[in-house]
DNA sequence: TTAGTTGCAAAGGCTTTGCACGCGC
DNA sequence: GCGCGTGCAAAGCCTTTGCAACTAA
């Protein structure tokens, strides 16, 4: 739990059943569901809720910078709610899980500048590929 | 040029013209065309290229290991034949040109053990995020 | 009240598939 | 000649859009 829900009322984020639900689904550590995940477990909740509406949801929610969009693999894009505590990726080549991982040091810092063709750079997305244990 | 098609040749991958265009439009460096864009270059110089021709001959190329698969923006997966020649990318946020770039360095040294849980880690994606010179 | 949100259904972009014909080896 | 590759068209998956009805603030 980080609090998703508060942190999206402070910022005054116009409040429905649909959007609480979404942002309830989202919450979490680990937590990296595609659209339509997202949406089989809102309609648990509140059965009418459409795929346009995630849609919508996760779009602003992306926006707004409380959650991040991965696309691990070429498929559906998958959501992140833990924009707020910058970490990177471990994926299993075999059943796709996807694992946090915080490695210490600034990630920013591997690019030197004499690598950066004059780009203003402000942000990286670090992605390792692997085996899980169960896979391996 | 890396010789992308000789390298093909070598492996016995069976070759028709279809084939040696696709492998033609994408050899080179710092190319990174969407399937679609494949296709428009090799329709070019072999009017009759279908499109489904274009997806199978990358799809063979990516499962080769000669060709990588490169999903910067969501939207279409680009090719990169840039593949014996490990590197990373530098993706303007502004117009979405990439860019290869070669910092020094073990990537994968970025991932201490005990932050791998019991993954066998194979390898990483770097894709640094910015504004280039034109769009800043 | 009223601007913003929802649901539906249709359209859209990208990719894959099924099958008959054709061509490299 | 055999077996894989090709082209076509249709289907598929994921996502977006248009619009009338609805609702939070």
């Amino acid at each position: 739990m980080s609090d998703l829900l508060e942190r999206l009322r402070v910022r005054g984020w116009r409040m429905t059943s649909q959007r609480r639900v979404v942002a309830e689904v989202l919450d979490g550590d680990h937590v990296h569901l595609t659209a339509d995940e997202v949406h089989a477990r809102a309609v648990e909740r509140l059965p009418e809720i459409s795929r346009a509406t995630v849609y919508n949801a996760l779009g602003e929610l992306v926006s707004l910078g409380e959650v991040l969009e991965v696309t691990t693999d070429g498929r559906a894009k998958r959501y992140d709610p833990n924009a707020h505590h910058p970490h990177q990726h471990l994926v299993c080549s075999g059943c796709g899980l996807i694992r946090d991982v915080h490695p210490g040091g600034d990630p920013l810092a591997g690019l030197p500048a004499e690598e950066r063709f004059g780009f203003t750079v402000s942000g990286v997305e670090v992605t390792y590929r692997g085996l899980c244990a169960s896979c391996a």
